[in-house]
DNA sequence: TATTGGTTCTGGACCGTTACGGTCACTCCA
DNA sequence: TGGAGTGACCGTAACGGTCCAGAACCAATA
């Protein structure tokens, strides 16, 4: 049995009696050689069934992966779940095609803490979307000597960022449901770190949460409802781990369990807004004259359920991370990218019935 | 100014008077070196700031990139906007997840015929989803010396495939609709190739066309149709080059303007079908007692909106292509994967009314 | 005729790692 | 005491390219 040991640029080069150069060039540099040797060169590699210079090992040499790398922590069924991080995956990816890079999806599943895939992406800088900050795989990009963005996560030292006004966006939630006269609310947000906590969040655990974002959102509200006279370690707040309506309307069910003269449910993203609304309709609670919902995001399915939300850009915030990250060695770093975000309000959101705002009357 | 070169296995083999073998090992094989000299050989390399072996001359020595490459030649705006692709994507992601496999998107726009993203791809192997069969980036595809399954593609030699009965799905379709009693029929599909042509399709051009799974289908159509003496040559057929409900709508129009006589509509998309039922919805046509409407993949808006249409597994779909991907080496191939599908029957599809029925009659 | 300039091709260094087949010292046991 | 066995480490040879400085050749110019 002879196994036939594939060609390669220098045995192409041997049978045609040229250097390696001349036919790297061939490949290459079309105008480094006469047409008729090309010419040649290419009819022989076609002949011995040479496929073109290997791709791993140019990258080797020029210092060029051509590829980005993403790290997604999330459990990758619920990316794809989600449209929020569908649109920052479809931002990401023209970037990337624009440019002409390709896109690793780098595998990082939560549980195994198997940072090795980190080590083993050739590519030429990460993007890394909304993990924990304590997550081992994070680590393991910043220890990389490549560029690297990050995307809803705190700043970092010589890192890019996107990000959006989390703080902001939640605060004009928490003053469009103030003036409407909410004070008895109830929170649902996603997870805050690495362990599950599917119920009630202490407010210490709000302040120590891993995740960025929820963190700020928190933090917002609990600085927007203060100035109106309300208790902050009075509002209950529910952790979800995953992310779906399900989650959302089981949440939603465990504060109106423990508080059924609940005014308004923040929840922070549309995905969990969406399940809260079905459990409100479940309850025969009309939305939004008996309870007010709200979501974060804007996708969608949330435009269409009339949703109060804040609308963010998502998909520009992928192109933006993708854009970042191909120019990254034309500028010094680190470079901030802060969207603009909107509040869209929709037909889930009221003032409260009298009956309950009597509770705070004279 | 000292630009420090950053530190590679041989620049800390000699700081620590070890050899690169051993540095290597350190990393690689801790079982090959005592734990002392392992420990100080981390330790250095934290001090000197060496990042771990580097993963392309890793890739270059070991002739593995731990990567799999999926070619989606469509347009990423409408892949990431279509659930079924959607749904493939993440079945691929998960199959590479569990492997360990990164997965790498390669940038491939049908505009620019630029293939050189396929050679520079560093991938232990190739899926590719659903392009024409003409398409220069498979044939680029097939050059290279590595695995490559194809999807919802004609077989090719030597390479493995995963698919579904598109005839068999689409017969099934076809029998529902001729036992309700359906005769004067119109379809509507996607683009039957890399050419752009927004209108009524030939019977020349369906059989020309270069995406396998359409021709697959209005062959399948034909033949059904045919044999309950609809002569297929009078049926007719708008293509949408474009995949969103606003094609769908459109096309649903082209056709009713033709022949309002119409009983049924067949889409071979639910995105279509989708699009279509709105535009039903604005000429005051009820669905189905109206007009019957069908789809094809069974997403989750399909099956709200009561769509008749036919499930493909289309999670499994990516699944099985990186499942088969994943352990090729371990197979004589080629191998052939053939999902199965269930006719939903929903409630778009109905018999049609007498009125129309009469044209038939004796 | 010598010089210049342009095109075409070459040789060798280099990219950073891992595979492979050793060597060497030391222990163990008859 | 000597031979086998074992653990720890090493040297060399790839892996398959691209880069760079220059050589060889030829035609045009001074």
């Amino acid at each position: 049995m002879h196994v036939r040991r594939p060609a390669t640029l220098a045995s192409l080069a041997a049978e045609l009696g040229v250097s390696r150069t001349t036919v790297s060039n061939a490949y290459n540099r079309p105008d480094q050689l006469s047409p008729e040797l090309r010419r040649r060169v290419l009819e022989t590699a076609r002949r011995l069934g040479y496929p073109g210079p290997d791709p791993v090992a140019r990258s080797l040499r020029t210092r060029k992966a051509g590829a980005v790398g993403l790290l997604l922590t999330e459990n990758l069924s619920y990316a794809f779940r989600d449209p929020a991080a569908i649109g920052f995956l479809e931002g990401v990816a023209l970037a990337c095609e624009d440019s002409g890079q390709g896109l690793l999806l780098v595998p990082a599943s939560p549980e195994r803490e198997d940072v090795a895939a980190v080590h083993r992406a050739g590519v030429d800088g990460f993007i890394v979307y909304s993990v924990p900050d304590d997550d081992p795989h994070l680590a393991a990009v910043l220890e990389r000597p490549v560029p690297t963005v990050v995307v809803d996560q705190p700043e970092l030292d010589n890192v890019d960022r996107v990000g959006i006004d989390d703080r902001a966006a939640v605060t004009q939630i928490a003053q469009h449901l103030i003036e409407l006269g909410h004070r008895r609310i109830g929170v649902v947000c996603m997870r805050l770190a690495r362990d599950r906590n599917d119920g009630f969040v202490t407010v210490d655990r709000q302040h120590a949460a891993h995740f960025h974002v929820q963190r700020a959102r928190l933090e917002a509200l609990a600085t927007a409802f203060a100035a109106a006279n309300v208790d902050w370690t009075t509002v209950p707040v529910v952790e979800r781990f995953d992310h779906n309506t399900a989650c959302g309307s089981s949440a939603a069910a465990q504060l109106l369990d423990r508080d059924p003269h609940l005014t308004a449910l923040i929840c922070t993203s549309d995905i969990l807004a969406l399940g809260a609304l079905a459990e409100a309709r479940r309850r025969g609670l009309r939305v939004p004259q008996d309870l007010t919902i709200t979501g974060f995001d804007g996708i969608p399915e949330a435009e269409r359920a009339g949703l109060t939300t804040v609308r963010q850009p998502v998909l520009e915030k992928g192109r933006a991370a993708g854009k970042l990250l191909v120019n990254a060695a034309d500028h010094t770093r680190p470079r901030t990218v802060t969207l603009s975000t909107e509040l869209v309000i929709g037909t889930s959101s009221a003032a409260p019935r009298m009956s309950e705002e009597r509770w705070f009357g004279p």
